[in-house]
DNA sequence: TTTTTATTTGCAACATTGTTGCAAAATTAC
DNA sequence: GTAATTTTGCAACAATGTTGCAAATAAAAA
């Protein structure tokens, strides 16, 4: 994972990659995303960083996040909404997310497994695909 | 799809192999579920049927249909709740929801595509595997 | 470094969405 | 039909997401 130091260094590179101005909410974020090994959603930030940034700043980085590939969305059946930092395949222009998204119904982590890749799907006649979206439920590694 | 009456029928039956009064509320909400043959979410209910039943009411109703297993929840990455009609395989206690979910970017429709099977997926040793949802992006038939 | 320009943030106010308790109404059971 | 049970609608509230704008911060220019 490296040092804290070490962190921020890689935070500030992917910021000035992006094109975004390096401030102290964004580090903040990211720095969130990198040591919880998994999706987070909005509350989570309140809940881990206290009230240390407005719940708008929040909403209007994630959107920046989106916007600029650095985060992407998992599908949920709530209503919140899930995000996981991208790998460093995904740019602002292509984004490629074609891995499995694990969520754990005992610890209710929500993972992105990498190396499990989407399998192909044949649709009916007619529909053409775009991206693949699978959510796997069941129980994590560290649950069992 | 069947007349009117027909239709009426076919949903009071599922009410009472659901153990469920039979209610006004109940049985347009089915209508509506049979006659949109997508998902619907719980804004389209105040669309489709104006303001003929209280929000609280829908929530409560799909709330319940959930419990019974009439309907089942689709995987989205906004923060709505979207719901789709089960097959005949799903009871309370049993729920298959083995088929794939395909999201048209076009039109915005959700559809169940029953014939299309979830493929089996290799997961990571120690993930136990519950259930996988799926959700292919493009667009359908209608909008090509 | 200091100044200028552009961007980002926080606040306030609001809009939307979801929840709970309780009395009235409708449905089912008798 | 009446009684018992369930469901509904209302009111009030809680949580979540959005917008405009002035103050604060970061980047660019001098």
């Amino acid at each position: 994972m490296g040092t804290k130091q070490q962190i921020t260094e890689r935070i500030s590179a992917l910021l000035r990659d992006s094109k975004l101005s390096i401030t102290d909410t964004r580090v903040k974020i990211l720095e969130l995303f990198m040591r919880s090994n998994g999706a987070l959603e909005h509350s989570d930030f309140e809940k881990l960083a206290g009230k240390s940034f407005d719940r708008v700043t929040v909403y209007r980085t994630l959107q920046t996040f989106l916007e600029k590939g650095i985060i992407h969305k998992i599908p949920t059946t709530d209503t919140s909404v899930r995000y996981a930092v991208c790998k460093s395949e995904c740019t602002e222009h292509h984004h490629h997310d074609h891995h499995v998204h694990f969520k754990c119904e005992n610890c209710g982590a929500t993972t992105c497994l990498d190396e499990t890749d989407v399998p192909s799907i044949q649709l009916p006649k007619g529909y053409a695909m775009h991206n693949v979206e699978v959510v796997v439920n069941g129980v994590c590694k560290s649950c069992k």
